[in-house]
RNA sequence: GGGGCGGUAGUUAAGUUGGUUAUAACGCCGGCCUGUCACGCCGGAGGCCGCGGGUUCGAGUCCCGUCCGCCCCGCCA
C-alpha cells in the first residue's frame, strides 16, 4: 500500500490555501512549476489546476524531504504533506532587514507549507518550452506538445470556462422547455452549401456518407415529429479553409422552437446570452442593456453603412456611398470614374442591382495617418484584391490636396463629396470604386484595420464593452451574376415576409425574409432562420430559384416529404460556441479555446493527422488513391 | 486558387555591402548559497542556420525550387 494517495488522500488544491488555514496539516498534489535551491532551503512553486502554492524544504524540518527537494527539475509530479504556515516577516540578505516574504502576485501569496514527507511520483523530461502563463513560445511548437501546452493556465481556464457555458447553456435551454436531442453524423452527402467531409461506406461500395455540417434538417424534423422545442450542443463539420475563428469541426448550439416568431426566438436566445457571460464572467449584462434585448439593424442598412452583416459597432468610422455624387458630376474630372458614371446611364443600369459602386471612409484629422500608414492601408486593399486605394485630403478651402485626385477633380464634385462624408479640413477621404462585393470586403475590412491602429476600440473583457447587435430583414434572394440567376442567399427554407411573398415571382430582390445573425464585437456568434412550412410558398421559392421538382426531391427529398405531414410554424438558430468562447476568454484566435486545434492547412501537429492508410484498409474500402500531379 | 509575413542552440531573438571559430538572453548540466518567488553568484555543454539545388575562392546572407507555420482574399450562406 502506498503512502501518498492510498493512505495520504489530497485534501486540497494548488491554488486553495488562504491565511485562514495557517497550522493546518495537508497533503497536495501536483508538478514542480519552480525551484529555487538556496543551499538549504529549497523554495518549490508547486502547481495543480487551481493554482500555486509556495512549498518549502528545510533540513531541519525534514531531512529525508529536503534530499528529495535537491532533486527535483520542473514538471516533477509530487505529493507532499506538510503544515500550511504564514510567511510572515523574513530577514532579507538582499535589503538587510525585515520584510514581508508574503506573494502579494498569488492568490495563496500569504501563506506557505513547510514539507514534512514528501514523494516523487514521476520524473519528467525538461519540456520543449517553459509552460509559464505569458508564453513567450511559436504556436507551432505549443501544438506539437499540446499537452504540455494545456498545462499552463490560460488554457486551463478557457477550457473551464468552456465548461462553465456548455452547462449554463444546458440548465438555462432546459428551464426554457427545451430538450436536447442528437442527431447522426454520419449523414447523406448533399450538395450545396459548405464542402463536407466524405466518409467511405465499407458496407456499401462506392457508396460515402458525409459528415453533418449542422443538424439543419434533422432539427426541423424534430419540430414535425412534435418534439416542440429543441436544443443541441453539437460537433459540426466543414471541410472549408481554415481561418483565425474557423476550424474544420467546431462547436454548435443549436436550437430549434415551434409555435414562435422572431421575436419569441430573440427573447430566448437574449436570455441565453445574459446567463453564458453571468456564468463565465459574473458579468450581469443588464448592465449594458437594461432592457434585456439587443439593438436590431436591417442588413441593407449594414451593408451600406458598414459593408458587410456583421459591423463591430464599438466605434462609427461608417463608409458613404457616393456613387449618386459621382454620376450626377459625369465623373466628376476623375479620369478612372468616368467609366463608372457612363455605365450607371446606360439602360442596362437597374438600381437594385448596381453592378458597381463608389464608396468613401473618412479618416479624421484627429488621428492622422502618415505616408508611410497611407502607402500600408493601400497594400492591405491590393491584398484583397483591390486595384489601388485612391485617397484625398481636404484643403483649408475645401479643396482637395496631396492627391493625384486632386489635380483633375472638378472643384464641385469634390465639394459635393465632402458636404456628402462631412470631410472636414485636415480630414483624409479614402475612396474605393468598382465592384460592389469588393468595394465592400476591401472597405469594411479596411475600416476595423483604422480602428485598431487609431485605438478608436474600447478594451474588452474586463468590463470593457460588449457590443452585440441583431442584423435582421435580409433578402431572401441574392443575384448569382456567374450563373445569371437568383439564388437563396441563405437556404431555401427560409420564411419571407408575408407581404413580400406577392413579389417573388414579379420582384425577387425586393423579397426580405426572417434571417438573423446575432454579431459581437464584429464576429458573427449566431445565425438562423424562421423556417419555410407552407408548401405552396415553399413551391413558389423552388420554381423562382429554378430549383425543378426532381432537384428538389433529389436534395430535400425527406424534409418536403415531412413539411406534408403537418409542420408547425417553426424557426431557430445557432450559436457559435467556440467565437463565443474566443470572445469571453479575450483571445484572438479560436485555437486558444479548443483543446486541440487543427493548424491553418487542417493537419494535427501532434498527432500528425491526417495520415495515410495501407492498401487493406483501402482495399476494404474499394477506394484507390491517386497521387497529386 | 491568389496575396503577404515568418522558419538561425531546447525556447525567443540578433546576425552589417557574401569573408576568421555563427552571437545574446532564458532554459539545460555541474558547483556554492537559510527567505526566495523572473532568487543570486561561479563554471560548462549545446547548431542539418527548415530542406534540395545553383552562383561564388567562399553562402545563415544572393538566385531557383520545395516543405512547414501564421494572416488575409476567394471559399465558408
Amino acid at each position: 500500500m502506498a503512502r501518498f494517495i492510498d493512505e495520504l488522500k489530497r485534501t486540497h488544491d494548488c491554488g486553495a490555501l488562504r491565511a485562514s488555514d495557517i497550522g493546518k496539516e495537508i497533503v497536495l498534489f501536483g508538478w514542480v512549476a519552480n525551484r529555487r535551491d538556496h543551499g538549504s532551503l529549497v523554495f518549490v512553486d508547486l502547481r495543480d489546476r487551481g493554482g500555486v502554492t509556495q512549498i518549502v524544504f528545510d533540513p531541519e524540518t525534514s531531512k529525508e524531504a529536503h534530499d528529495t527537494a535537491n532533486t527535483l527539475r520542473p514538471e516533477w509530479v509530487l505529493g507532499i504533506r506538510g503544515t500550511v504556515r504564514s510567511r510572515g516577516e523574513q530577514f532579507s540578505k538582499k535589503e538587510q532587514k525585515l520584510v514581508s516574504a508574503a506573494n502579494p502576485n498569488i492568490p495563496t501569496g500569504e501563506i506557505e507549507i513547510s514539507v514534512l514527507e514528501a514523494t516523487v511520483f514521476n520524473r519528467a523530461e525538461t519540456p520543449p518550452f517553459a509552460l509559464e502563463d505569458d508564453v513567450d513560445t511559436r504556436e507551432e511548437v505549443r501544438l506539437e506538445y499540446r499537452y504540455l501546452d494545456l498545462r499552463r493556465q490560460p488554457l486551463q481556464k478557457a477550457l473551464r470556462m468552456r465548461h462553465n457555458v456548455n452547462l449554463a447553456t444546458r440548465n438555462y435551454l432546459s428551464s426554457q422547455g427545451c430538450m436536447e436531442i442528437e442527431t447522426p453524423f454520419l449523414v447523406k452527402y448533399t450538395p450545396g452549401g459548405a464542402r463536407n467531409f466524405l466518409v467511405p461506406s465499407r458496407l456499401h461500395a462506392q457508396k460515402f456518407y458525409a459528415l453533418a455540417e449542422s443538424p439543419q434538417l434533422f432539427k426541423q424534423l424534430f419540430m414535425v415529429a412534435g418534439f416542440d422545442r429543441y436544443f443541441q450542443i453539437v460537433r459540426c463539420f466543414r471541410d472549408e479553409d481554415l481561418r483565425i475563428d474557423r476550424q474544420l469541426e467546431f462547436t454548435q448550439i443549436d436550437i430549434e422552437l415551434s409555435f414562435i416568431n422572431q421575436d419569441d426566438l430573440f427573447n430566448l436566445v437574449e436570455g441565453l446570452v445574459f446567463t453564458i457571460w453571468k456564468a463565465a464572467l459574473g458579468l450581469d449584462l443588464k448592465e449594458i442593456y437594461p432592457s434585456g434585448h439587443f439593438p436590431r439593424l436591417k442588413f441593407d442598412e449594414s451593408m451600406d453603412k458598414y459593408g458587410n452583416d456583421k459591423p463591430d459597432l464599438r466605434f462609427d468610422l461608417p463608409h458613404v456611398d457616393v456613387t449618386d455624387v459621382v454620376i450626377e458630376h459625369d465623373g466628376g474630372g476623375v479620369p478612372f470614374w468616368t467609366p463608372i458614371a457612363e455605365k450607371f446611364k446606360s439602360k442596362a443600369y437597374r438600381r437594385d442591382l448596381p453592378p458597381e459602386i463608389v464608396k468613401a471612409l473618412v479618416v479624421p484629422a484627429s488621428a492622422p495617418l502618415s505616408r508611410t500608414d497611407q502607402e500600408k492601408l493601400e497594400q492591405l486593399a491590393k491584398g484583397m484584391g483591390a486595384g489601388g486605394l485612391a485617397r484625398a485630403k481636404v484643403g483649408p478651402d475645401g479643396a482637395w490636396v496631396q492627391s493625384p485626385l486632386a489635380k483633375s477633380v472638378t472643384p464641385d464634385m469634390a465639394r459635393a463629396i465632402n458636404q456628402k462624408t462631412g470631410a472636414k479640413e485636415g480630414d483624409l477621404i479614402l475612396f474605393q470604386f468598382g465592384k460592389t462585393s469588393l468595394v465592400h470586403t476591401v472597405l469594411a475590412n479596411l475600416r476595423v484595420h483604422l480602428a485598431k491602429k487609431l485605438g478608436l476600440i474600447p478594451e474588452v473583457g474586463h468590463g470593457g464593452k460588449w457590443n452585440f447587435l441583431w442584423v435582421v430583414e435580409p433578402p431572401l434572394f441574392e443575384y448569382d451574376d456567374e450563373h445569371k440567376r437568383w439564388a437563396a442567399a441563405h437556404h431555401a427554407f427560409t420564411r419571407p415576409h408575408d407581404d413580400h411573398v406577392n413579389l417573388i415571382e414579379s420582384d425577387p430582390g425586393k423579397v426580405l425574409c426572417y434571417r438573423y445573425d446575432l454579431v459581437l464585437n464584429g464576429f458573427e456568434i449566431a445565425g438562423g432562420s424562421i423556417r419555410l412550412h407552407d408548401p405552396n410558398v415553399q413551391a413558389r421559392v423552388f420554381a423562382a430559384l429554378g430549383i425543378k421538382d426532381e432537384e428538389a426531391k433529389e436534395k430535400f427529398g425527406f424534409l418536403l416529404s415531412a413539411l406534408r405531414f403537418g409542420a408547425p410554424p417553426h424557426g431557430g438558430i445557432a450559436l457559435g460556441m467556440d467565437r463565443i468562447a474566443m470572445l469571453l476568454a479575450g483571445t484572438e484566435s479560436i485555437r486558444d479555446v479548443i483543446a486541440f486545434p487543427k493548424t491553418q492547412k487542417g493537419t494535427d501537429l501532434m498527432s500528425d493527422a491526417p495520415g495515410l492508410v495501407g492498401p487493406n484498409q483501402l482495399a476494404e474500402l474499394r477506394i484507390r488513391t491517386v497521387a497529386e500531379g
